[in-house]
DNA sequence: CAATTTCATCGTAATATTGCAATAATAAGA
DNA sequence: TCTTATTATTGCAATATTACGATGAAATTG
């Protein structure tokens, strides 16, 4: 197959492993700390700091814009990126709450 | 090609590239969520929780076990399975650590 | 011991992902 | 306008992932 059966799980569920999904490349969180390292949203420049190709590197923005973990917006001749600071709220939270779960029933885990 | 080129990036960059990888399928968070919701490690019973065959089920705890992300003990004719703390724990400081260094610079995003 | 239960592995088909060369599209500058 | 710079898209080859039926391995039960 290679199809994954999202009909049968939760919106949220789906939501989460699509965001993780996006995140589970060494190559686009590459971009995300790239991002997070300069001091402001960058235009142009994501490909020269990647051993990538541009198309490939083309491809991988993309596919974080649409998991919406950046926003990307046209400025004249190039292309302004920045991390959704919500998308990362979102993943941050998540975890925090399996965290906080975790931590109530500490010694009942293998 | 669909390989990886993992050879060009940081240890912690792949580390934490593959665990999101791992939480990259519904059914996959589908279980930690289970994993999370029981009060305990849970032996056996992970099969009937999803919609799925069981070699489907069975490969996705492997990986699932492969990234660290839980731990299994044969416990007689069954295996008990629990999150592992410390994984999540990473994960979480990642994404609390994205979190705050985006705080800190605001208003310089798109 | 035979039957059953539980989980893993193998094999395989369908589909997705990764990566890049070639090419297009768009805007800025000469 | 012609050229240059920057990003997107297309098309393709190599590989990975997803899913499941069939089968195997190991412990439990009758």
């Amino acid at each position: 197959m290679g199809a994954t059966k999202t009909d049968h799980f939760t919106e949220k569920q789906n939501a989460i492993a699509a965001q993780a999904k996006a995140l589970g490349h060494p190559a686009r969180i590459a971009i995300m700390e790239y991002l997070m390292k300069v001091d402001s949203c960058i235009c142009g420049d994501i490909v020269n700091e990647l051993p990538l190709a541009q198309p490939t590197v083309s491809q991988h923005l993309k596919e974080l814009k649409n998991a919406g973990l950046i926003k990307g917006s046209i400025e004249g001749n190039t292309i302004c990126y920045c991390i959704d600071e919500k998308a990362i709220a979102i993943l941050q939270s998540y975890f925090a709450n399996i965290s906080i779960r975790l931590e109530k029933k500490k010694n009942k885990t293998c």
